[in-house]
RNA sequence: GGUCGCGUGGCCGAGCGGUUAGGCAGAGGUCUGCAAAACCUCGUACAGCAGUUCAAAUCUGCUCGCGACCUCCA
C-alpha cells in the first residue's frame, strides 16, 4: 500500500528506502534476551519495538521470516562468585543445573512478552542447540585465516581482519581509537591483539555448560552465536538486523567481523538499533538496580512505583515515543499514558453505536494517508498516534452529533483503526468483561436505578453510581437517556 | 580521554528551514438533576550566545548541562 518504506540504517546513519533483498520477503534477526535473569523493562521495550516492526511489515504484506534468539549459553557459570571455589567444592547435585536456570527464565520470558502482547517470532532458537553450528563457523574462520588456538581457546584476529575489511563501522570508529581505549585485561595474555575476542573458550573445571570440541572441552564465545544462526536461518546475507543500542559498539561489530572473516559477505544489509529506557534519566540496567521486572511494573510493588500499570498502558507508553529516542520513566509518564490508553479504546467501542450520513464532515483519507506517512518515515509511532487521536476526535464528534461521516468513511475508519490501533501498534482491549453474569447484573442494577431516577429520586441513584465506583465500575449517564457502565 | 547522541510549554513526547504535533495536567464554556465522558476555546515552548538566511526549534560555530558506548547488559 501507499509509499516507500524508510528505515534508519546504522550503517549508514541515515534514512535509507527499505528493498527487501528477495522481493516480498524480509529476514529479520534480533538479539534476543540472556535467560540467566528476569528481563526487566529496558530489555522489553527494545523487544516491543521490533514486535511493532515486524507487525508493520507483516501489515505491509511482506512475508517476514522473524528469527529472535535465545542466549543460554556462554554467560552462565555455576559459580558467581568467582575467586572464591566453595561452589566448585560442592557437589554437583546440590547445585541448580544450568538449565534449570534457563528453563525458568525463557518460560517467564515468554510470559512476559505475552502480558505485553507481542507476537512469537517465527524462529526462536537457542546458543545450546546450535553448538555444532557455532563449531562449523569457527572452523571456517580459522580456515580463512582469521582466527587462532591458544590453549584450547580460539580467538578472532582483529588486527589481520581490519586490514582488509572496514571494522568499526557501525560506530564510525577507527584502528588507533579502537586502540587507544583498549584496557589491560588480566588473563588475557592469550589474545595476540588487544581486540582480538574469543569465538571459543576453553572451560574451567567449574564451569558447568561444556561442550566438546576440536580444541577440547569448551563453550562458545560472546558473539558466535547470533552470526551462525543468523546464516543459517536466514542466510549469509539477510535484511534487518535488530538489537538494542548498547549492542552496537561491539557484539554487532563482531557480527559483522565474525561473518566477514567467514563468507567474505557483510551479512546484513539494514542495522537497526533500539534506544535505551532510562529512570529518572538514567539507564535501566541490572547493575544500576534501578530496574524492575514487569510483574513489579504490573502489581506496582516496587519502591518506584506509586501503582501498578497494566501492560497495555505500558506498550502504549512505550509506542508515544519513537524507538530510536531515550525514553525516560516517571509514574506521571506511565499515568498519562494509561488514560492516553483508555480514551483511544474507548472510542473504539462506538464504532458500532455510531450513525451514518450522507456527508462526512472530516477528510479520512488525509487521515489514513497521515498514519502511512508516519509509518513509513522509519516506523514513528509517536505520529501515527497524533493522528489517530484525531481519528478519535471524529469519532466522538460523530458520536456526539457534531460531526458526520458516510457509511463508507465509516468503514475506512473502522478499517483503519483495526490495522493500526490493534494489528500493528499491537494494542488490545483489557479489563472489559464478557462474562454473563456480570453483565446480566449490571443490566438489572442499572435498570432499578433508571426506575429511581426517573421518580428523581436522585439520592439512591447516585448511591448507586457511587458503590458501584468503588467497585471500579464507573456508570455514565448519556444524552439519549441511556446508561453505559465499563471497569475501570 | 575517544566515538555517538540529546537538551522543546507544568509533565511526557513528535517535528529538524516558512504552515496545528499528540497525550496527560490546568483554565473557561457546551451538554447534564448532579457527576462522568465527550465536544469547543485557551498556553504561543524550543538550554545559552553568536552567525548563515527574506525566514531557524529546525543549518553553522562556540559555551553550558545531560546521556549512551568504549567492560556482561536490550
Amino acid at each position: 500500500m501507499t509509499n516507500k518504506l524508510f528505515i534508519y540504517n546504522t550503517l549508514s546513519r541515515q534514512k535509507e528506502e527499505f528493498i527487501p533483498l528477495h522481493e516480498n520477503f524480509v529476514g529479520m534477526y534480533v538479539c534476543g534476551p540472556t535467560v540467566y535473569s528476569d528481563v526487566h523493562l529496558g530489555n522489553c521495550r527494545t523487544f516491543i519495538s521490533f514486535d511493532l516492526i515486524y507487525r508493520y511489515l507483516l501489515h505491509l504484506g511482506f512475508k517476514v521470516r522473524y528469527v529472535r534468539n535465545i542466549t543460554d549459553a556462554g554467560h552462565l557459570e555455576g559459580d558467581r562468585d568467582e575467586g572464591d571455589d566453595k561452589f566448585a567444592k560442592k557437589a554437583k547435585l546440590e547445585q541448580v543445573e544450568p538449565m534449570e536456570i534457563v528453563q525458568k527464565y525463557t518460560l517467564g520470558f515468554h510470559n512476559v512478552m505475552g502480558a505485553f502482547n507481542t507476537l512469537p517470532p517465527s524462529i526462536e532458537p537457542t546458543a545450546t542447540g546450535h553448538i555444532i553450528e557455532q563449531q562449523e563457523m569457527i572452523q571456517h574462520i580459522i580456515k580463512n585465516g582469521y582466527a587462532y588456538e591458544v590453549n584450547g581457546s580460539v580467538y578472532f584476529d582483529v588486527e589481520k581482519y581490519i586490514k582488509e575489511y572496514p571494522y568499526g563501522q557501525l560506530t564510525n570508529r577507527n584502528l588507533e581509537d579502537l586502540l587507544a581505549n583498549t584496557r589491560e585485561l588480566d588473563g588475557q595474555d592469550e589474545k595476540h591483539g588487544p581486540l582480538d575476542f574469543a569465538l571459543w573458550i576453553n572451560a574451567k573445571p567449574e564451569h558447568l555448560m561444556r561442550w566438546s570440541s576440536p580444541w577440547g572441552v569448551g563453550f562458545p564465545g560472546w558473539h558466535i552465536e547470533c552470526s551462525a544462526m543468523s546464516s543459517k536461518y536466514l542466510g549469509d546475507t539477510f535484511d534487518i538486523h535488530g538489537g538494542g543500542m548498547d549492542l552496537q559498539a561491539t557484539h554487532h561489530t563482531n557480527e559483522i567481523a565474525q561473518s566477514q572473516a567467514c563468507n567474505h559477505k557483510s551479512p546484513v544489509k539494514y542495522w537497526m538499533h533500539t534506544n535505551m529506557l532510562t529512570v529518572n534519566g538514567v539507564r535501566m540496567s541490572k547493575s544500576a538496580g534501578n530496574g524492575f521486572d514487569p510483574d513489579e511494573l504490573f502489581t506496582g510493588n516496587h519502591p518506584l512505583l506509586d501503582k501498578g500499570y497494566s501492560p497495555m498502558a505500558v506498550r502504549f507508553f512505550m509506542m508515544q515515543t519513537h524507538y530510536r529516542s531515550t525514553l525516560d520513566f516517571s509514574n506521571e509518564a506511565l499515568t498519562a499514558s494509561e488514560k492516553g490508553y483508555r480514551k483511544l479504546m474507548s472510542s473504539m467501542e462506538l464504532f458500532d453505536k455510531i450513525k451514518t450520513s450522507a456527508t462526512t464532515t472530516s477528510d479520512i483519507a488525509t487521515l489514513k494517508k497521515n498514519c502511512y506517512d508516519a509509518m513509513n518515515d522509519d516506523f514513528n509511532t509517536a505520529v501515527l498516534l497524533a493522528n489517530l487521536f484525531e481519528g478519535v476526535r471524529i469519532i466522538n464528534s460523530v458520536y456526539a452529533g457534531t460531526e458526520t461521516i458516510t457509511e463508507q468513511d465509516l468503514e475506512t475508519l473502522v478499517n483503519l483503526f483495526q490495522d493500526f490501533v490493534i494489528d500493528v501498534l499491537g494494542l488490545q482491549p483489557e479489563g472489559s468483561s464478557d462474562n454473563s453474569i456480570s453483565d446480566g447484573l449490571m443490566n438489572l442494577i442499572l435498570s432499578i436505578r433508571a426506575d429511581v431516577k426517573a421518580k428523581k429520586d436522585f439520592a439512591t441513584s447516585d448511591k448507586i453510581r457511587d458503590s458501584l465506583k468503588q467497585l471500579n465500575i464507573s456508570v455514565k449517564d448519556e444524552k439519549d437517556g441511556k446508561t453505559s457502565w465499563s471497569f475501570e
